[in-house]
DNA sequence: CTACGAGTTCAAGCCGGCTTGAGGTCAAGC
DNA sequence: GCTTGACCTCAAGCCGGCTTGAACTCGTAG
C-alpha cells in the first residue's frame, strides 16, 4: 500500500487530523515525510494508531503508551510492564465490578436510605470508597485513624 | 453526634476541605450552618460523601452524581437511572476485561509484533479499540469528556 | 499563470475537578 | 484587648488531551 497523506489517515482511522498532529508532536507516531508541506504516512501507522487506541480504551496515559510502544520501530513492549499494567486493570475491573453491583442493588433494595442495606454497604467496602467508612451513622470511632492515616496520600477517592 | 466543622469532615473523609467546600458549592453536600464564618455539617454528609465517593469512583461525574443523589434529602435515586449506570459500567467492564487480556497475551506471545497475533488482534477487536467509543470509565478525569465530546463521525477504521 | 483547496504552524482555548494563593474575618486563649 | 490560627472568599492556575482559529504554503487543475 502507499504512503498515506493525513486525510486519509484520519479517514481510516476515525482519527481526527490534529490529533493525528498531536500524536506526532507527543511522538507516538510518525510520518515518514513529506510531500510539499504536508505528511506523509506508512500504512503500518494504522497499527500503531489501533494500539494507541487500545491503551487509550485502557485507560492509559498518552505518556505511558508512549512508554509501553517506545523502543520503537517495532511496538516491542517491555513484559513486566505489559503485565503491570493487566494487573493495574484487574483492579480498576474488580473495583467497577463491585460498584456495578452496589448500583444493581441499590436500584430494588427498598432500604430507605442505601446506606442502611447491609448489602449495599459492602458493595461500597469493595468499591474502595469505604475509606469513609460509612457505618450506621454515629459508629465512627475505630475507623477515624485508618482514614487520618491515609490522608494525605491523595486527596483520595480518586481512583488510580 | 454533634455537628462538625470542615477540619472534622475532612480528617474523617480524607477529602480536602478545599474539595469539601468546592462540592458545596456544586450543590452536592450541604453544610447545615455556621459559626462565625466556620461551615458546620450534619455527621450525614459522611455518608454523603461516601455515595459520591462511590460514584467518582464508578468514573461517574460529579454533575451526574449529583443528578443521582438529587432529589434531595435522603439520596433517593431514580432506579432506571441506576440500572443505566450498572449497564454503562458493565459494558466498561468488558470492554477493561478484553483490554486486560490483550495485554496479558501480548506480555507472552512470541509473535514479533502483536498485530501478528490473531490472538492479540481479537483482542484489541473485542476491545472496540477500532472504534473508539470510550465511556465513562473512572481512572481518568478529562478523559472520558474529550472523548465524549469528539461526536465528529468515526470512519470505519481498519485495524486489521 | 493563477486560483483553489488541502495541508501547514503556532498560540490559545476548553473541559472537569480540583488546588493554590492572596487577603479578610472571627472565636478563643492569654 | 490583642494575638493567633483556623476558616473564609474569590480569582486564577494546573493537568491531560485535544480542538480551534488565524495566517500562511504548496501541488495541482483549468
Amino acid at each position: 500500500m502507499k504512503d498515506m497523506d493525513i486525510a486519509e489517515v484520519s479517514r481510516r482511522t476515525g482519527v481526527p487530523a490534529s490529533t493525528l498532529r498531536y500524536y506526532e508532536e507527543k511522538g507516538l507516531i510518525a510520518s515518514i515525510g513529506r510531500r510539499g508541506l504536508s505528511r506523509l504516512f506508512d500504512p503500518a501507522v494504522l497499527e500503531r494508531l489501533a494500539l494507541i487506541a487500545l491503551g487509550r480504551a485502557g485507560g492509559f496515559a498518552l505518556d505511558e503508551i508512549s512508554a509501553m510502544l517506545r523502543p520503537d520501530g517495532l511496538p516491542k513492549m517491555d513484559r513486566g510492564r505489559l503485565d503491570a499494567k493487566a494487573n493495574e486493570l484487574d483492579h480498576t475491573i474488580r473495583r467497577l465490578t463491585a460498584i456495578r453491583e452496589a448500583l444493581r442493588h441499590a436500584a430494588r433494595c427498598p432500604a430507605a436510605r442505601p446506606m442502611e442495606c447491609p448489602t449495599f454497604r459492602r458493595a461500597v467496602r469493595l468499591a474502595g470508597a469505604g475509606r469513609f467508612e460509612v457505618a450506621p451513622i454515629g459508629s465512627f470511632k475505630a475507623e477515624a485513624v485508618s482514614v487520618t492515616r491515609r490522608k494525605r496520600e491523595t486527596g483520595d477517592v480518586r481512583l488510580e
